[in-house]
DNA sequence: GTCTATATAATGATAGAC
DNA sequence: GTCTATCATTATATAGAC
């Protein structure tokens, strides 16, 4: 196997047992023994664990950059765009009632390791921050883009969080359909493209 | 020193350090340090990680019930005890900012560990879920109290994390100011008692 | 590029002197 | 009730054979 391919595989795993045990939990030994390899080969491709945080990290801005980038191209209108960004919860309930939501778990790890990637984890939470505040300006909100983007992310992180703990279907449909209303009220006009409520 | 009064204060470094730190992440050695102890005679109190964990949750529930029921005294109306859970984000932001919320990044860490304490550690989520909702209902929304008690707790987890992650006290004072607008909107009757908007 | 063997430090945990 | 000394295990990390 090509070094190159080696290395992406590690990360692919490292990423996967990051986000389901946590970055502290997860040994040298347990990334090794999923991608197959020995332990001492491992140190070829990746000389410190902080090396692995570090190339999960970049693997993540890059598919989540790949997700937003999809997004953009397959919804009509802003607000559709954001739609896609709520349903998130939805179509990965799953993986977060047993692991809460990657981006947030994780920053909320590396504040309390106080490490050194603790900013580069962060920059995943600004890509989406960015995305849904482009959005917004797009519905006619450059004003309070910003804040409406954060507003819409922490609804996100918070029903990430209670139902990684309650494990709830009910709550997180009802937030979801709570956040898709608010959405709706945040832009009246452009809901008139995708419900005829008031028409 | 006595064995009960060394119990308690291992406890209480315990409960300070898996809060900054995380549960994983600290070591028998860094609480014996703190408290002063050898690592030797750290095993005469507890004989495992996880009942000192054990014990830091129930000096964490025993906490949250006191405060519970100090707001419960405090206040003279449902609508204002729900307002001094909103503003614990403003009280405790400076902590907040650094670690997060405890209970919240608590149960995402045990979560994601698989650990027999997890559901111990969700206790202190419902602690707070069924005391708002018991406010809610004493407004007259008994139907709905433990959605709208979700929704609140949902809340203040959001804030929480985007808080810990871009430090910006702008944010947590809208997000503040936005929680106690819609606890106003949920209960017009009751807010007239604090704010004579519509009068 | 992969392996085995190993170094070194830290971890959770125990035994026994005082 | 506290200490020192120690154990077994695991962790990160390296050396060197193939």
């Amino acid at each position: 196997m090509s070094a190159s391919e080696t290395r992406r595989q590690i990360a692919d795993v490292a990423d996967r047992l990051f986000y389901e045990h946590g970055f502290e939990a997860t040994s040298f030994a347990d990334i090794a023994r999923d991608v197959g390899l020995s332990r001492g080969n491992f140190y070829y491709h990746f000389k410190t664990k902080d090396e692995i945080l570090d190339a999960v990290i970049a693997r993540r801005v890059s598919n989540t950059r790949a997700m937003l980038d999809a997004w953009e191209q397959a919804a009509s209108s802003p607000a559709e765009r954001i739609r896609s960004f709520i349903h998130i919860l939805i179509a990965n309930r799953t993986k977060i009632m047993a692991h809460g939501c990657p981006v947030g778990t994780l920053c909320n790890e590396l504040a309390k390791l106080d490490h050194a990637a603790k900013n580069d984890a962060i920059l995943l939470f600004t890509l989406f921050r960015d995305w849904l505040a482009r959005q917004f300006a797009a519905l006619g909100r450059e004003a309070d883009a910003d804040g409406l983007a954060l507003h819409i992310l922490m609804r996100s992180q918070g029903v990430a969080t209670l139902f990684t703990a309650f494990r709830d279907e009910d709550f997180i449909r009802r937030e979801v359909a709570d956040m898709e209303a608010w959405l709706q009220a945040q832009c009246p006009a452009a809901s008139l493209l995708h419900s005829r409520q008031s028409a």
